[in-house]
DNA sequence: CGCTCATATGAATATATTATCATATGTTAT
DNA sequence: ATAACATATGATAATATATTCATATGAGCG
């Protein structure tokens, strides 16, 4: 994360944004807006993990959470390896995080 | 929006999260989560806007708008002030220019 | 192959959310 | 005070969403 997000580049990156990209926004803030994904997504801050130790940390169950996972994977917030029997899964980018820390840097306050 | 968010800053913004430290930032995530909120955002980019003209805008009808930005207004993400019969809401921190500039990018790639 | 463990998937239910309609509230001007 | 305009609100109906349960798929092993 070598980048810097000042007000010149984020000017730039609001502008010109069609009907279709705006609509592409809000799912993948939807994709945010959800207790269990949001929790499996800080989960995953600590480094890859497969879905048997997701489900143990959350203290859900396994279905709920393979689900939940699609979702992340579908919208690339995350990426996935198979190793053996089990499925890792890990962030895909940093977005993820700048993402999630700004919103919590709005909430804070 | 003087301040950068570097990998040191967004580390510790991601650190020590309770479970409704965890249900809050969810929350408002699904705040952005919905087409017809971010449209509403990003009309307000330009600047103040009365009600009917981010209804003239967004081509939707008065309630429904209202009732949107009621839910933008009790996420802290607008803020509002009335002249003379109308009501003229505007952003409420740059986190929001933010917070979608990183969607954005992410929805580009 | 048959068994077990790990994960994915489909269907069903329960809950949440959005837009609309009807109406209420608030502001200004006459 | 009443009319006209701007906005807010409550109820409803339509739609979307999350979790659960049951079951399917896939991998490793004896």
């Amino acid at each position: 994360m070598a980048e810097e997000y000042d007000e010149k580049k984020i000017d730039h990156l609001i502008q010109n944004v069609s009907e279709d990209e705006l609509s592409d926004l809000a799912e993948l803030f939807k994709v945010f807006g959800d207790s269990t994904r949001i929790k499996i997504l800080y989960d995953l801050f600590q480094g890859e993990k497969n879905v048997t130790e997701i489900c143990d940390d959350l203290e859900m169950n396994q279905s709920a959470i393979s689900h939940q996972l699609k979702i992340l994977k579908t919208s690339k917030l995350i990426k996935s390896r198979r190793d053996g029997k089990a499925m890792y899964y890990s962030l895909a980018d940093d977005h993820v995080k700048v993402i999630i820390a700004m919103g919590k840097e709005h909430v804070e306050e």
